[in-house]
DNA sequence: CTTTCAACCTGAACGC
DNA sequence: TGCGTTCAGGTTGAAA
């Protein structure tokens, strides 16, 4: 899915265009989509109203009143709120296409809201979760997942990353920023970005790295990040990269291509049995 | 503790 | 055209 740019979108979405109206009625067509204490049901939010909507990583978590609903998109998630009264939005996974008419048969929720707008929650491959709880269950909830702190929080600073990165085990780096326990949000996209970015080889050992290496390693995270949540994040499309906003991604979706910044063919490879992209004369095996 | 790998699912691309 | 294989933006739990 999604990652931490595809969700943040997610969330500027609803927050600004569908927070506050209430709820009319809710469809859900694939139930075990929805997680709930015994005795609940997706239909206790009828009469409510969306009054926050957070992210941490890639959990976008929604309060309604005393109840809250943590969702997590997985691989092929996707938000998409349409209505005759709001700009509309769409975020997540690129297929079924954003434009597509709606509901499909990857439509799996849909929130209607009094004044006709709608939230609807599609998932190709049935791997997304919403999981409904007491407000007070939240805190408790994500304590238990142990998250690092986001990549987009003040919490991810560079004080932070230099201590953490010589705390962590975890010997390579892209196993190590795509663990959430260590930061939340990157996934498979973003850690090549930004490995790219900072010049360095996915297999780098963490405990080799030079303070300038973790500097450079840091300074990419929060380029790539600037980079992609305004825009909504990528659109990887069959493993291809689809650039509609300018270059970006560079080299993730991009085998064979050239570089960028060298020239150099983009190959692919496995790591930690990922999908791995990647410049071989700007990221030297180390 | 880290690393690997299967499992959870569907759909699209590719090779023959 | 049809069929088998492979791969896909994540997480979890088991096993090595």
């Amino acid at each position: 899915m999604p990652e931490l740019p595809e969700v943040e979108a997610a969330r500027r979405g609803i927050s600004e265009q569908l927070a506050g109206k209430n709820i009319g009625s809710v469809e859900l067509f694939l139930p075990k989509l929805v997680i709930a204490p015994v005795g609940w049901s997706i239909d206790m939010l009828v009469g409510r109203q969306i009054d926050s909507v957070d992210r941490h990583g890639k959990y976008l978590t929604l309060r309604f009143g005393d109840i809250a609903a943590v969702a997590h998109l997985k691989l092929s998630g996707q938000a998409i709120g349409r209505g005759e009264s709001i700009a509309g939005f769409a975020a997540g996974h690129p297929v079924p296409a954003f434009d597509a008419p709606m509901p499909h048969k990857s439509t799996h929720l849909i929130l209607t809201f009094e004044d006709g707008s709608k939230l609807y929650l599609t998932d190709i491959r049935h791997f997304a979760r919403v999981q409904l709880m007491p407000v007070d269950e939240v805190a408790p909830f994500f304590a238990a997942l142990k998250m690092g702190p986001d990549a987009i929080s003040p919490e991810f600073n560079h004080d932070w990353f230099r201590q953490a990165i010589g705390r962590r085990k975890i010997a390579r780096l892209k196993p190590l920023l795509l663990d959430q326990k260590f930061m939340a949000g990157i996934g498979n996209i973003y850690v090549d970005e930004a490995l790219h970015h900072a010049r360095l080889h996915p297999e780098t050992l963490a405990s080799s790295l030079s303070e300038e290496g973790i500097e450079r390693l840091y300074d990419a995270i929060v380029a790539i990040m600037e980079l992609a949540v305004p825009i909504a994040g990528a659109k990887i499309l069959n493993g291809k990269a689809l650039t509609e906003h300018g270059e970006f991604p560079f080299v993730h979706g991009r085998e064979g291509a050239p570089c960028l910044t060298c020239g150099g063919a983009i190959v692919k490879t496995r790591v930690n049995n990922r999908g791995t992209y990647l410049c071989l004369a700007c990221q030297p095996v180390p």
